[in-house]
DNA sequence: ACTTGACTCTATAGTTACTATAGGTTTTAC
DNA sequence: GTAAAACCTATAGTAACTATAGAGTCAAGT
């Protein structure tokens, strides 16, 4: 198939295939004769793998060293191990982040009754102290 | 005081500041003879302002639009309240996607135990399907 | 007066993970 | 045969900074 197809297919835009490519994260695909890109099934799981890995907010680099890895089967999977705990630390460490700053948001939001001028609103005295 | 010194008191780097002053968040400050910025204590406020309101995650735009809405005292307090509560939403949006993240990456993680290959891993599996 | 070092200046490039053009070529359909 | 659709490369833009390069300014010490 071609990029077009493998775009609808896989759901990932045209430009975006094209630059997993360039990043490494897909391996360059056959050419025919006028250069078009020319994809098998292979590469749509490629791709899949590449998307389920993004969903996880997985970074690309991370993801080059898990492909990477996926290409010596015969190795201790710690390493694998070791970048998913570490993925999950940093979603939970940006969750702490997210919820204190769901509560200050909220906290600020209480404090405004909506009609009341700028000047007496609590929310601007909260961010101007 | 120089940039360095206001750097140093509000936490702010150099490069940040002059930043913040190019893209409309700071005004102009005075300059020396030499051209060197001079601050004063308003702009330290200012400064401060645009770093508490960054602490919530809020964008450059949006905090330019609240400078904006402060700058208009006698006007409805609304824009200020819409703008925290979309604020608030989006917060709790990726707050829902990291939550659905940390769980798959958990039940990833699970699957792992760590002794193994990669070509038995349950963390490549779960990836790969 | 002179030099050294700390500080500052502007302008520019790099970061991440894409997205969006511009300008050109190839293929497909009528 | 021609027009539209799909494809190609290369480049610039996005957000919110960070990090240089290369030059100018200023205070202290000799
Ligand atoms: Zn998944
Ligand atoms: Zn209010
Ligand atoms: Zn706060
Ligand atoms: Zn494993």
């Amino acid at each position: 198939m071609k990029i077009g197809e493998l775009s609808k297919t896989s759901g990932c835009s045209i430009q975006t295939i094209r630059f997993y490519e360039k990043e490494g994260l897909l391996s360059d695909p056959e050419r025919t004769e006028g250069n078009f890109r020319l994809y098998d099934v292979t590469a749509l799981k490629q791709l899949e793998f590449v998307k389920h890995c993004r969903s996880l907010d997985i970074s690309l680099i991370d993801i080059k060293r898990l492909i990477d890895l996926k290409n010596k089967p015969e190795e201790s999977c710690s390493s694998v191990n070791a970048l998913i705990a570490q993925q999950l630390a940093l979603v939970k460490k940006r969750m702490k982040e997210l919820k204190a700053l769901k509560n200050e948001l909220q906290q600020m939001a209480s404090t405004c009754n909506s009609d009341n001028t700028i000047e007496g609103c609590g929310i601007i005295k909260s961010l101007d102290s």
